[in-house]
DNA sequence: TTGTAAGCGTTATCAA
DNA sequence: TTGATAACGCTTACAA
């Protein structure tokens, strides 16, 4: 492909002048200027942005550890986020952890050799120790030391959960999720917030004790068959809170198989914001997250980075969908 | 960051040594080689990949221009298409079109400027007239002049739905697709393939004819109300093939919702690999396309121009996957 | 208004 | 064994 070099040469010029052109600084004589945009054309000269990035430390790409962009609202996300990155002229460069923290070190090895501008991490894994000054991580749901981070406003997804059960009648509430609190992981992200904001304003609210289903982080789509008993074994629950949609997708595919009607007999209400799964034959009542805003926020965040402004860590509120199962 | 200069500086010798250190090549005495290590231990120096790019003419960068990312089986695709190409030592960059040719042409133009390595193509838009030798394309399910691509036995996958709802025992067979063959659009893409392959098995053996519903490429998730309408036009009708698994879970949705029975009443084969359609509440019967093949096969393209092997054409074999609607 | 030259961080060639 | 030095393609002083 032709170099800089190439169109100075055909057009007499020096390689400064053709720089001027195409960038569209300093002066140049009208007359120059189209002979030198007349052999660009011809020869069909684009600049190189590899070139670029390297004298001007920077190459707008942007990665994006993501566990498994299959997921529905991990698929949402990066979407959106490519999109809005799109916007402030950033390329994004995809990264399925498969939820590995193998996998996830050997990226951030890769970006960090790449010189990405910023890295989206998205990780359930104990990773804390291996991050560092030189890699420009962004996070989201999920808190690390010195990191700016986006996340969903868990805590008040629970709340509004929790609510809306109890508004709607249910006496025997149950919380359903593999955020990993505790003893299962060290790792704590805010996820683990929806339970939490559940069980406060349930404590708060609700006369018996909520009955709350925690198993180990899993691959964010299948759940414990093991989960599938307890819930039976519950027969008195009626107000269910899944902590994703893809969970009370499951919960409830298993408790109309055994005979419960939702929402007759059980409410269930997941988590992400129900749009995925109109193929559950009914639409899911949930707790919704806005790929969008929280793309923009991520990809706000980047730029005001760059552009030296303070980065804030960002809290992007979530609404109740109104769906059929709750 | 540190650069070679710095270790060689700090190490105290030139740096070609330690170029030759850290690409094992040439020869250095042992230790100088310990003694450049350790520099680069301390000062934790990594190579830029972009100089490296700058000299080698390759940057290892492969881009996917794809219509959504969030389409299921678009997903999986590029799931898999990532894990394959990291085995090959590429990064890929996701380029979501959302469909606009507009945006395709945008793409285009920033991958050139960016000069990735190649540039995988997935798309319904008349786009031919703007591909050129410089784009290093290649293509899914579409044939373009001059560019290598990869696809689904489709005209088989229609051969095996046909087949199998003939010795269902179906007695009056529908398509349904958005292929836009024909008047919608200029461009035909492989998928028509699958309708060829239906029909062409149908007329063969089958006494009656193939009802043909065809409407313009939409968004690949919401087909026109107008299709349902016409589906509950031909109560006759025993058993569908849809172009897709979106496709058919919407039609299994709104033929249940007006009292059909799937696959009693109505026998529905999707296309795809009915995968990520559990939450259908049953298991789709359908014509399973490999997102893992089709990725490697993509990925061993791409390599394999790069190693100067020729690159063929390749066709990637499709199964039916039995399920519960059929 | 234009051109020369330095430099971004590498690798490869060629002397030493 | 090693170290200058010339690329790679570009931007940006600095001179002219």
């Amino acid at each position: 492909m032709p170099s800089i070099k190439d169109v100075a040469r055909k057009a007499g010029v020096g390689i400064a002048t053709v720089s001027r052109v195409i960038n569209n600084s300093g002066y140049v004589k009208q007359s120059t200027r189209e002979k030198i945009e007349k052999v660009i054309q011809e020869i069909g000269y684009v600049p190189n942005e590899i070139a670029r990035s390297m004298l001007k430390q920077k190459n707008n790409i942007v990665a994006f550890i993501i566990p498994n962009s299959t997921h529905l609202f991990f698929g949402e996300l990066l979407y959106h986020v490519e999109l809005e990155l799109f916007k402030y002229g950033y390329k994004l460069m995809v990264c399925n952890s498969s939820e590995s923290m193998e996998k996830e070190l050997e990226y951030l090895d890769m970006l960090k050799n790449n010189r990405v501008d910023a890295i989206i991490l998205l990780t359930n894994n104990d990773i804390e120790q291996y991050l560092n000054k030189d890699l420009p991580l962004i996070s989201f749901d999920r808190k690390f030391k010195d990191v700016p981070f986006v996340a969903s406003d868990n805590y008040q997804g629970g709340i509004l959960a929790a609510k809306k059960l109890i508004d709607l009648g249910c006496d025997h509430l149950m919380f359903i999720g593999d955020d990993a609190q505790g003893d299962s992981t060290p790792v704590q992200t805010e996820v683990t917030k929806r339970r939490l904001g559940f069980m406060s304003y349930a404590k708060e609210h609700h006369h018996s004790e909520v009955i709350n289903i925690e198993y180990p982080l899993g691959n964010y789509i299948n759940i414990p068959e093991q989960v599938h008993k307890t819930v039976l074994e519950h027969p008195e629950v009626d107000g269910i809170f899944a902590i994703s949609d893809a969970v009370a997708c499951e919960v409830i595919l298993n408790l109309e198989k055994h005979g419960k009607r939702v929402p007759e007999d059980v409410k269930v209400i997941g988590f992400d914001g129900g749009r995925s799964f109109l193929n559950l034959g009914k639409k899911m009542t949930s707790i919704s997250q806005s790929p969008e805003q929280i793309a923009h926020a991520i990809a706000e965040s980047i730029h005001s980075f760059y552009a030296n402004e303070k980065v804030e860590n960002k809290i992007i509120p979530v609404t109740l969908t109104n769906g059929e199962t709750a």
